[in-house]
DNA sequence: TAGTGGTCTAGACCACTAG
DNA sequence: TAGTGGTCTAGACCACTAG
């Protein structure tokens, strides 16, 4: 019945910070202050500061206090997936092509694999309303007897691909995100003219160890794309109830 | 000495969803189950569940239990700031000019204001190496007797422009990224031709009842361009100590 | 030495779920 | 009705900070 103690304490403090009673680099009350002001036990104070804490608002400084934190400005929230990344949705992909090739110096920089290792090399069409609209190549350290199956590849996204065997917790992945124009492939494949720019999205994905397993670009038409990304200073993200 | 006991069982508890041997979807052991398996309170339990939670690794239904989650597989963390988010940092500015203007169709819509409301245009060119790399444009609405001081706005992010009286904590982003080719304003501006890209950032930021208080759009010139994200399931950003 | 936050206990009562 | 997670208490001992 009502909110919780705890989250009134919350509120409490997160308006102070918000209207600028208390300032960033401002140690707020201590806990046993808290726990006289409010009277409550310390335990339900120490769950309001967690919940402060995990949501940026402040950190702890053990046998010092606790402080209010600079607001990270610059941090978003970016969902993407290359399949699903742009404006209307992919409705087919074309599977160029599945082989097992000698690795470029770049993909042996990116995989940071010995360069007698061998790769697989996907490489993918992206269909929107009968045309082209992103061309997708995958590097993949290649094993022996490392089963590739062409109908798992054809509409899996870079995650999927690589996680058949691993859980996909286990996975960090990087984007870089840049623009380029178009060279003599792209503009065949993409079917475009020189003044239509491109996006480019450059997948690198981690092991636990932070070994890449897995390389990958993909290349939008330019007006297919866009990316949207919120602030995060309040993730509520992973609350499902 | 040693890590604490509640981040033994987080540990636990992470191997098993890592390994496969639980998996989304799949209810883990109860809190009192666990409290007899480590011999530990059930305060210290639900210690270690929360961080799993924070961690994005389970979920609880109260009156159920807890659950293991679908792995986020799209979510990145993205670090954006006009003033330095591109290749080899900006290091001047041009104030080009800060005019009160009527707003047109664009703005009104993109700041929610009536179509009388009047306002504060600022517009910049972000240069580096001596050359422009950047047009920068924002609008704000104008109150009567706001104060604009062109020196605090030469050379300030948007959200610090912004937020000269509100708390940035109160401030929440919105970013579009997307790709174009140059019109022959920006051709002028940027000193491009045509077949030269053009990455697009509009950013809008919105106060705590989400209502516009800022829109602006950056035009960068595609070459010194590059934006980073990486995955974020496990985000521990926050934690400074 | 007094005060701070970090970890942990052994209980309590509650609303909710599902048989 | 038995079991689950959510909230909360009133304590304890610890390492660390700073005068």
């Amino acid at each position: 019945m009502g909110s919780p103690i705890y989250l009134t304490i919350v509120e409490n403090i997160k308006t102070k910070i918000n209207s600028g009673e208390i300032k960033p680099g401002d140690m707020i009350k201590s806990e046993n202050a808290l726990c006289e002001e409010y009277d409550v036990s310390r335990m339900t104070v120490r769950k309001s500061l967690t919940v402060l804490a995990s949501e940026g608002y402040i950190y702890s400084v053990p046998g010092k206090g606790n402080f209010v934190n600079e607001p990270n400005q610059d941090k978003y929230i970016l969902y993407f997936n290359e399949m699903n990344s742009i404006e209307g949705s992919i409705e087919d992909t074309q599977l160029l092509d599945v082989n097992i090739v000698k690795p470029t110096l770049e993909i042996i920089f990116n995989l940071q694999i010995p360069e007698n290792k061998r790769v697989v090399l996907i490489r993918r069409v992206f269909i929107n309303e009968g045309n082209p609209v992103a061309y997708d190549i995958k590097y993949i350290p290649y094993y022996r007897g490392m089963p590739i199956v062409e109908k798992e590849i054809h509409y899996a996204t870079f995650p999927e691909i690589v996680s058949k065997k691993k859980s996909l917790f286990a996975i960090n992945k990087e984007l870089k995100i840049k623009v380029q124009k178009p060279d003599g492939k792209l503009k065949g494949i993409l079917g475009i003219e020189d003044t239509e720019p491109v996006m480019v999205i450059e997948q690198k994905l981690l092991d636990e160890g932070n070994k890449p397993i897995g390389w990958g670009i993909t290349y939008f038409k330019g007006d297919f794309f866009q990316l949207q990304a919120v602030s995060s200073f309040v993730d509520k993200s992973n609350i499902i109830y």
